[in-house]
DNA sequence: TATGAATGAGCCTTCATTCAT
DNA sequence: AATGAATGAAGGCTCATTCAT
């Protein structure tokens, strides 16, 4: 399809330049088509840029997704999303950059960003309602929300981290996360707290 | 001092706009002063912006600085640190939006903001740090250094949480990421892993 | 072409403003065009200038040139020469008085102004050269090359004459000059001098 | 005078800068005094520059008629104007790049200048008109007045030339010009003419 | 269907110029 | 007598967006 030349091009582009600065001329040059068709295909910058976004968005979710089936347990699903989500944004420099560090702060994108950083958190959050509820004990599904925003920031954190230091390896980041997090979140399920 | 309306009244325009969309017109009129003398205070829009990432940036860290003492244990400081940077955050909203919204990935501003998390994940690699010394075992400081980022990176998306949510009370947000934290780490500091 | 209307129109606008209080505004109502096609044509105000400055010059030069053909006598050529220099001047008010008046001392214009008045300084000290070569004697280049500067000089100021004198005869004023010059020239290539 | 050192500051930095990048800021703190004294003591920087024209046009013709004493004969009046001239300008290029660089064409400035150049001019002419008398030949006003202008015109270029190469010696230079001039002069006062 | 050509609108930045002290 | 502080006004340049072809 033309358009996905289209968006590929966009992603290139915002992600090289940043929003603004990246011009609508530059983009169509990339890819290979007249400023016009762009506005044809997509519409506006604007609309050009929340298209990329949900792309990208979907690509993210869906390697997750994939990778944590449903037939695992919790931890071993934990584990394989965290691994799918850093490894996504090792490979996809491009997309990753558009999403965070573009799309942030920036109405209307960060509307977006922040709807699918709330899926992820539920996702996370389901997870650990699995465990509670193999465990048999009573925690609030409002702290398990907490938790999963917690665990989402802390998964984006090593994304960039992962980023800016091309040599570490993502897997050996994520098991480090999932360590700290899931021997926590366990001694949590025991009925155990800090305070 | 008149610099300090001036940086005031970027914080607002800038946190509504965006860097971009944001006029040094607008900010002018804001602060009640004529755009000329924004240029004589501190120059160019950038440096107007970089001006306030700095200005905020100082001002979180000092908070987070001033609340966790050096007399205190490690879980206490970090706790204490927490609690002032999402309470912080609660507080200062605009000025946490300019942070974190605009200046991520926005390039120059971007490595300003870089450098004040890579402050912030080394505070706290350096708490993490002491804990394991009183505990004898053998943790690799790179190690830490991750788990300070991720902790960093936990901690913002909690902050974003807050501010989405301004009827949540920060300290119980606080405490609730405290309590995976903290406890995962323990196990891990008695030499436990997930895997 | 598109290009020629917009150089006539910036002749037209710096002639009358000067190079400085001329607004690319302006250049831009009198073409008839609107200002984003100004810098798509020619780019910069500075760069349009200089295309003025180019082809005004390159049409002046080229008016000396072709009244002065080849298979003339020295004198006829010079005669032919100055006569064509005054009436182009006579009959380009703008262009002279942009290409003299504006450049002149306006960096970086001067140079080009410069490099073209020493293409006519070069070409007058040609002429000279060929009656010294006739007339057998020993002339060193060098002087012939100031007498080319003086007489172009000499020119340029009744050319600037002519502008604010319209009812002058180009053609009586070239004749003076030429009087004049042709024969203190003459004198001198029969060795004798002043001093 | 508090006012000639303004005078003094503003032929600096006009010539180094040109009238309209000159900022009035630049030349009070070249003068050392504070920019609502330049107003004081002058008005508008466009008065600023007018004066300093004045003053500058003034010393230059002041130069060439102190060098050309009355009681000497027409032709050692014109060799020693001449030289007064160009020595002028090579030892005030500041002065003489002001005058001839800057005001020339832009308006109001050019039309001091041009009333300066009429003054040369006239005197050119009244050196000229008596040595007419003396050859007891007729010869029109208006004539002479034109070879004055010439006359003028060659000096100018020529000191363009001097200032661009600052190696010539300036007597050799005033010398060349009039031997051209003169010997020319001398044949159409004895009623001979080119053509 | 696809585009070259065109523009309206807006923003950063700089000064000449003047009060209030 | 002198100035630090302040501003109104203006201009170059860019870009998202759209006709006419």
């Amino acid at each position: 399809m033309r358009e996905q030349q289209l968006l590929d091009a966009a992603v290139v582009v915002f992600s090289k330049r940043g929003y603004h600065s990246a011009s609508v001329d530059e983009i169509a040059d990339t890819a290979g088509i007249s400023k016009p068709m762009v506005y044809e295909y997509v519409g506006t910058k604007e609309e050009l840029f929340v298209a990329v976004l949900h792309r990208e968005g979907a690509r993210l979710i869906g390697a997750i997704a994939a990778a944590s089936g449903d037939d695992l347990s919790p931890d071993e699903q934990l584990w394989r999303g965290l691994r799918a989500f850093i490894g996504f944004v090792a490979s996809h420099r491009d997309g990753w950059s558009v999403l965070y560090g573009q799309a942030r702060g920036q109405e209307p994108f960060a509307a977006v960003l922040a709807q699918m950083r709330a899926r992820m958190a539920e996702i996370v959050a389901g997870m650990l309602a699995r465990s509670v509820a193999v465990a048999g004990l009573p925690v609030r599904a409002e702290e398990l929300l907490t938790m999963g925003y917690a665990l989402v920031g802390a998964a984006e954190a090593l994304a960039d981290w992962v980023v800016e230091h091309p040599d570490e390896e993502p897997d050996v980041t994520a098991t480090r996360l999932m360590n700290v997090v899931w021997m926590g979140i366990g001694r949590l399920l025991r009925g155990e707290t800090w305070r």
